[in-house]
RNA sequence: GGGCCAUUAGCUCAGGUUGGUUAGAGCGCACCCCUGAUAAGGGUGAGGUCUGUGGUUCGACUCCACAAUGGCCCA
């Protein structure tokens, strides 16, 4: 016996269902990287930078990565924001250039190259290392080249602008050349930064802080008879007491190899100091200098120990007062210093201006011999005495502390915790050492006011960027640009060998970058300073000939901060950039080398804007380390989730802030694509039939039609504001609320009778085939920026004629042309959607959609509005029938039961059978139906 | 130790630069509907002492102070 079912004709087979071959699983990991080939073969770059070409160039000037390991999810972050915007521009039609760049000199590929080839540096031909040097680092540029190729990310991946490059070094000593000519650069002995490790000096940027357990030694300065009798002057009290017990001020330091350069004792000007007659645990008495407020804690370092306050002064009258070193030959100076502090120690510290920039500034302000009596390796020196040859960092202390102990000077001595510098490369601690560096001076020609006066002239993202570099640039210390290693750019400075004078010429300087340019800059070190020299040079100061080239590399700070002058500067690529946009660590690094720099040589800052970003954390807010185990490589992140989810993480964090990311966090974001990938597999799904020439004129459109393209248009609108004003975020949330709200939940389900059950090449279906194409298009390319990959695979899903020619999704415009969305048509929308919302929840009528029928009561006015809708309105609210009455002052809506019965075919409730051949259906139906067996 | 930044539902974020009714959305979760977007789609709901403590105020997530936690930069 035949079953209903299978007497009943099958109507489903006469809808216009879905067809698509864009599938609902992404794949994206395994798909992505063919996509990256397509686009490169076919130039969609390029090519669409020349359509462009017309228009005015749009610059982000991207800050180099350094060229040394793989990449991180902070590198991914840097990247893909950059490249977002660099799309956003070009889809609006900008010459939006990028030329990625690499940053590829310094000490870090030095080590690792020294490393791996396990000797050190004394030991091979400088022209030797640097080779091996650079093919490092041209390793590890291939490396991070493909990684951002694999993101997605457009650029002239081809033509990078390297720091290696005989160009870039021309253009660095060109700047150093500049710089000497308007007077910034001079030499000077200062208190560096040193590490013995690397031997060479460290800027502050290459500076850590890490916790170090260093010997506390509280040590006697004596005193002979006359300087005794000056110091008992300056107290109050009962002087007459201390007899003729030897006397010695008390001082503190964490330092004892820094003793023998000691040539002074700070005092706080402002505390109290007392004259301490000390009675010791053996019986021994002395006379003792130091703070009052310190005296609990010094007697109680010795058990047994008791003392009684003979009298006191305050540490302005100690000053100028002399004392004997503890050990060396010669006497120590009194001074003061705001710095010293009474929370340890003794409150008299000692002070080695050669070893220390406190101890170096007071030393210059009250004039105390610079001394360094340590070598480039840490070592003593013979200046030393009796220390010469031991290594301030390992063995000093010790033979310094027991050398004390011998001679009756050590009070006491403990172990002692505190941050203290560290080389950022090799992790062991620094010293400093006072030597002659090269320096750009930040106060000549008023540079820093002027820089100041002109960082409120650049837009700054967030806005509190601005006063974060106005304080950079207010607290910056002079320059030291000089490093003394060899995989770099050298200083083109000489030494005269007559009159001992270091110069650094302009001229001679653009010389040498000339020759740079032409054969690269080792030739520093296979040429004779006479080759490198212009023929008739001669020493300015004393007019000899005979030179001798300095071998000292500039700062790769200094190299990354010209890369305005290397790259910027051509019609295509003008000076300044638009923007920088770089993490906020940069605000004291490329940031600021670059305005410093440019303010200096082209007097105007090298960017318009800059945005800055957060870093990226674990879930729980922690900085993501290797060694901690939260760390995330960009490859690996982008194998497991795809560089399309991962780009729409980016999009989904407020990036200006700190952002964390993690497996649930992406999981979520996952999620969300998953979203905005099947709401446009549904829309193309139902283009699948459609061409340019079945496109509905305006005027003919179906009035919610329009609508609905009104709303998109006004959401490119919002979006591409958003995207120009570096808000991504804004965009993220506009656009899944968009597809979530306006189309799944209301637009797209109210189209569904529409586009499946009339005839496919009728008009009402033509009507919301054409909302639903410009809705894709709009739709697309604002997806692009963002989900490179996806845009693209689904405009390659697309009718080919509807592409009219644009092979690529980016060769869409950011809002293409529309017409004006009047504020009342999207009232009208919002007014739609809802009543349509209040259809969805009702629970008066034990029914839904279909299956009601509807009355909507609206004052006249509304009433007209919503009657000119005809029957766009019964559809929007997904109902099988609806009138319109006028009455009221709001909008009412009055649900029933549908009357008829359910038409088999497009299951509204109408009366069926019109058509008395086919019963089951509708008279609607019934004529497509009746128009396809014809 | 100093400067700057952040802290709103399990997660990601909204809550216009000058305080005012029951603090919103997406995802996830629970439950329900649909089965002609179907390894999809729709609806409902449960989740928040708005980091904490003081203060200003008739009233503070929103202003002020201090603190905690985390981050960046510095010492």
């Amino acid at each position: 016996m035949a079953t209903e079912a299978t007497k009943r004709p099958d109507y489903r087979k006469t809808l216009n269902l879905p067809q698509t071959e864009f599938p609902m699983k992404a794949d994206l990991p395994q798909r992505e990287p063919a996509r990256i080939a397509w686009w490169a073969e076919r130039n969609v770059y390029q090519r669409r930078l020349e359509a462009n070409a017309g228009s005015e160039p749009w610059i982000l000037h991207d800050g180099p990565p350094y060229a040394n390991g793989g990449l991180h999810m902070g590198h991914f972050l840097n990247k893909v924001l950059k490249d977002i915007f660099v799309k956003v521009h070009l889809l609006d039609g900008r010459g939006s250039r990028f030329v990625p760049g690499w940053d590829m000199h310094g000490l870090p590929i030095e080590i690792e190259t020294l490393k791996h080839l396990g000797v050190h540096f004394r030991s091979v031909p400088p022209a030797e290392l640097r080779e091996k040097c650079r093919e490092r680092a041209l390793h590890w540029l291939g490396v991070q080249r493909d990684l951002f190729m694999r993101m997605g990310c457009f650029g002239l991946w081809e033509t990078p602008y390297r720091t290696i490059d005989p160009s870039f070094e021309g253009t660095i000593v060109d700047a150093i050349a500049e710089l000497a000519q308007y007077g910034y650069l001079y030499k000077g002995l200062r208190s560096t930064y040193w590490c013995p490790t690397d031997e060479t000096a460290l800027a502050d940027a290459e500076i850590e802080y890490r916790d170090h357990i260093a010997p506390s030694v509280y040590v006697r300065f004596p005193t002979d008879a006359a300087q005794r009798g000056d110091l008992l002057s300056r107290f109050d009290g009962e002087v007459a007491e201390a007899g003729d017990l030897p006397l010695a001020v008390m001082c503190w330091t964490t330092t004892p190899w820094s003793l023998p350069g000691t040539v002074g004792v700070a005092f706080n000007p402002e505390a109290e100091y007392g004259l301490f007659r000390f009675r010791h645990a053996g019986g021994g008495e002395d006379l003792l200098i130091f703070a009052t407020a310190l005296l609990e804690s010094v007697l109680a370092l010795v058990p047994g120990t008791t003392a009684q306050t003979l009298a006191t002064t305050t540490g302005v009258r100690l000053v100028g007062a002399r004392v004997h070193h503890p050990f060396m030959e010669f006497m120590v100076r009194l001074v003061d210093a705001p710095y010293v502090e009474l929370s340890t120690g003794t409150g008299a510290v000692t002070t080695a201006p050669g070893h220390g920039p406190e101890d170096f500034e007071t030393g210059v302000r009250c004039g105390l011999p610079i001394v360094t009596p340590v070598d480039e390796r840490g070592r003593f020196t013979a200046e030393a005495g009796a220390f010469e040859g031991l290594n301030v960092l390992r063995d000093a202390d010790a033979k310094i502390v027991e050398h004390l102990r011998a001679n009756g000077t050590l009070y006491c001595q403990l172990d002692y915790s505190h941050s203290y510098a560290h080389c950022w490369r090799c992790h062991n601690p620094v010293i400093f050492r006072a030597t002659s560096q090269w320096f750009m001076a930040l106060d000549v020609n008023r540079l820093r006011q002027r820089t100041v006066d002109q960082v409120s002239d650049v837009t700054w993202h967030p806005a509190w960027g601005e006063e974060r570099m106005r304080q950079m640039i207010e607290n910056h210390p002079d320059w030291c640009l000089s490093r003394q290693r060899t995989w770099g750019t050298p200083i083109p400075a000489f030494d005269c060998e007559e009159c001992g004078k270091a110069i650094l010429d302009a001229r001679v300087a653009h010389h040498i970058a000339g020759l740079f340019r032409e054969r690269g800059a080792v030739i520093w070190w296979t040429w004779e300073a006479g080759r490198l020299l212009p023929a008739d040079f001669h020493c300015p100061q004393c007019g000899s000939a005979k030179l001798t080239k300095e071998m000292n590399i500039v700062d790769i700070w200094f190299e990354s901060g010209v890369t305005h002058l290397a790259v910027l500067g051509s019609e295509r690529m003008p000076w300044p950039a638009d923007v920088y946009l770089e993490g906020s660590d940069q605000y004291r690094g490329w940031f600021r080398s670059n305005l410093i720099t440019s303010m200096a040589i082209k007097g105007a800052p090298p960017y318009r804007e800059v945005v800055s970003t957060g870093w990226v954390v674990d879930p729980e807010g922690r900085a993501m380390h290797k060694s901690a185990g939260n760390y995330i490589a960009a490859d690996d992140a982008m194998n497991t989730y795809g560089a399309d989810v991962m780009r729409l993480w980016v999009a989904s964090v407020d990036y200006e802030a700190d952002v964390r990311v993690g497996t649930s966090i992406l999981a979520n974001v996952g999620e969300v694509y998953r979203n905005l990938r099947n709401r446009m597999r549904f829309i193309l799904g139902n283009l699948f039939d459609f061409a340019p020439q079945a496109l509905v004129a305006p005027n003919q459109l179906h009035p919610i039609d329009r609508l609905a393209m009104a709303a998109v248009d006004a959401l490119a609108d919002r979006c591409a504001s958003a995207y120009r004003e570096y808000r991504l975020h804004d965009v993220y949330l506009a656009l899944s609320a968009f597809v979530n709200d306006d189309l799944s939940a209301f637009y797209l389900d109210a189209l569904k009778d529409r586009l499946y059950s009339s005839a496919a090449g009728g008009p009402r279906r033509r009507s919301a085939q054409t909302a639903l194409w410009h809705i894709a298009k709009t739709l697309l390319a604002l997806y692009a920026p963002v989900l490179s990959f996806t845009a693209e695979e689904a405009w390659q899903i697309v009718p080919p004629a509807l592409r009219e020619g644009r092979d690529s999704v980016f060769f869409l415009k950011l809002t293409d042309a529309h017409a004006a969305s009047p504020e009342a048509d999207l009232a009208l929308w919002e007014q739609l959607k809802s009543l349509r919302s209040q259809v969805k929840t009702q629970t008066e009528v034990e029914a839904k959609d279909f299956e009601l029928r509807a009355v909507v009561r609206a004052a006249a006015q509304t009433a007209g509005i919503l009657q000119a809708l005809g029957d766009d309105l019964r559809e929007a609210l997904v109902v099988s029938a609806l009138s319109v009455e006028a009455g009221g002052d709001g909008v009412e809506l009055e649900l029933a039961r549908a009357e008829g019965a359910k038409c088999a075919r497009c299951w509204k409730y109408l009366e069926l059978g019109v058509d008395p051949s086919r019963p089951l259906i509708c008279g609607p139906c019934a004529e497509v139906v009746r128009a396809l067996e014809g």
